[in-house]
DNA sequence: CGATGGTTTGACTTATCTCAAGATGGGTGG
DNA sequence: CCACCCATCTTGAGATAAGTCAAACCATCG
């Protein structure tokens, strides 16, 4: 399990690109040399408590930022306070990923728990695009996978109702977890609130509460506290129409499938 | 008007990139030479009918697409028949940007009218990177905005009712032609069927009818056939929470403000 | 001028929201 | 170590936005 807890967290540094780089081994075939010039990058690590800011809407992007322990959310917020998050980051996940052109956030990014953050300078990912073409690859997938979440998450939204989105979210979940964690279990933690999860799907925390329930009462999970189990995966899959591929990435030789 | 109606618009292939060019001068500045660079853009330009398929799902790309002349929609359909629009892509815009990793389409992307579309080979987007850093970033902005733009979508979806939903599409898609006409106008002409702005935007074709009509009523657009004139822009925006700028990407000198 | 695809309208059903009140549970200070 | 407190979760009842079904209307085009 890749720590979200509120646990210290206070790896050492050698471990803290260790989800970077399994997820980008899963993304494309990295050589040895690769993997070594991944962890041998020189970032700032900082530290956040749970609920801070780690981007904040309008900042300048000065480095690019990796998530190393915690989540965090993305979210927008609306004049009238309410908010959409627009998808979480786990650990191994790119906060922010970009060269060659000056940015700022239109969203904001939030940690969920106590999390580190690798503040990557450009001039490191340029290297990458210089001289480790592999990597770079990678990172192209990593940027187009995160694009197809998105566009997986719109129709999530637009087009399923509140049952089908659950179920949708937990797959999805589920399936990113067991890339990070490089291994397949039939549950995992899920360190959300209701409401953080009505804020992503569009609904209200007492409907979330009841599309919950109702998963559990036909028996398609099972929850202990804040852990879900997949109980009737066939069915799960089957209500929210979950393509376990994010689709469309033709990875070549790829770490072991999804499901 | 960027021509979007079902003429001919046989243009000579001359022509045919300017939409780009308008598009990628609005992000960056490109120098003349740029400019002749892009245009001396050897592509083979295809010509599809309206509903047709421009990209399949499960489609390898085999070149990056640049839409010339038309509209078109990408779309994912679901196991039951329904479908969910993801955006609209203009003139000017990348219907496909991507390099040096093998990628297949996730959804597909249908013509709404005869249109014309270029096909660059990969080989002419890795010489801009190698020699073209003004271009290449403005490749980047154009990948950030699109990022963005379905990061709003999502917004939309998520959190606004119908009617702010209707109005902030409306609003998106009139500065998006503003961009690509290169001028401010307060009408403009909306090729859609009002069952595509439903795949859209999650509802109903009756529902997209009465929410039309119901900003008509309330004086904030008129329409006319299909074209729509901004009554009250003030009012529009408000209404939808519409921050015209897509937010978020610096552009230090670019073109005439939108709006 | 009749087909055809798109738009408009009405009447009824349903999913989801709102408001409001309890229940739970884990964390903190005494 | 206990008791209290706060955030979170649960549940109920009533209100409303949006969906469904069905029919009429309208415009465009062969």
């Amino acid at each position: 399990m890749v720590g979200f807890q509120d646990d210290p967290g206070g790896g050492n540094k050698s471990t803290l690109l260790h989800a970077l780089v399994r997820k980008l081994s899963a993304l494309g075939n990295l050589s040895r040399e690769d993997i070594a010039f991944i962890e041998a990058t020189k970032a700032e690590w900082k530290p956040f408590r749970k609920g801070a800011e780690i981007v904040r809407v309008g900042d300048r992007y000065k480095a690019v930022l990796v998530m190393c322990e915690g989540w965090a959310y993305r979210c927008h917020t609306f004049s009238n306070g309410r908010r959409q998050i627009l998808g979480f980051v786990l650990p191994g996940d790119f906060i922010a990923l970009h060269v060659n052109f000056p940015r700022a956030a239109d969203h904001s990014v939030v940690a969920i728990c106590k999390s580190t953050v690798a503040m990557i300078p450009f001039a490191r990912i340029e290297e990458i695009h210089r001289n480790h073409p592999r990597i770079a690859a990678a990172l192209s997938y990593s940027t187009a996978e995160d694009h197809m979440r998105l566009g997986a998450h719109v129709s999530r939204l637009g087009r399923r109702d509140s049952y089908e989105r659950m179920a949708h979210f937990l797959l999805e979940l589920w399936d990113r977890l067991n890339v990070a964690n490089g291994a397949v279990s039939d549950s995992f933690d899920l360190p959300l609130t209701q409401e953080e999860i009505g804020d992503l799907l569009g609904m209200t925390v007492v409907h979330v509460n009841r599309t919950l329930k109702r998963l559990e009462a036909s028996g398609l999970i099972v929850r202990q506290r804040r852990r879900i189990r997949i109980a009737d995966l066939a069915a799960l899959k089957a209500l929210a129409d979950y393509d376990s591929a994010p689709g469309s990435i033709v990875v070549p030789n790829a770490g072991q499938g999804i499901s």
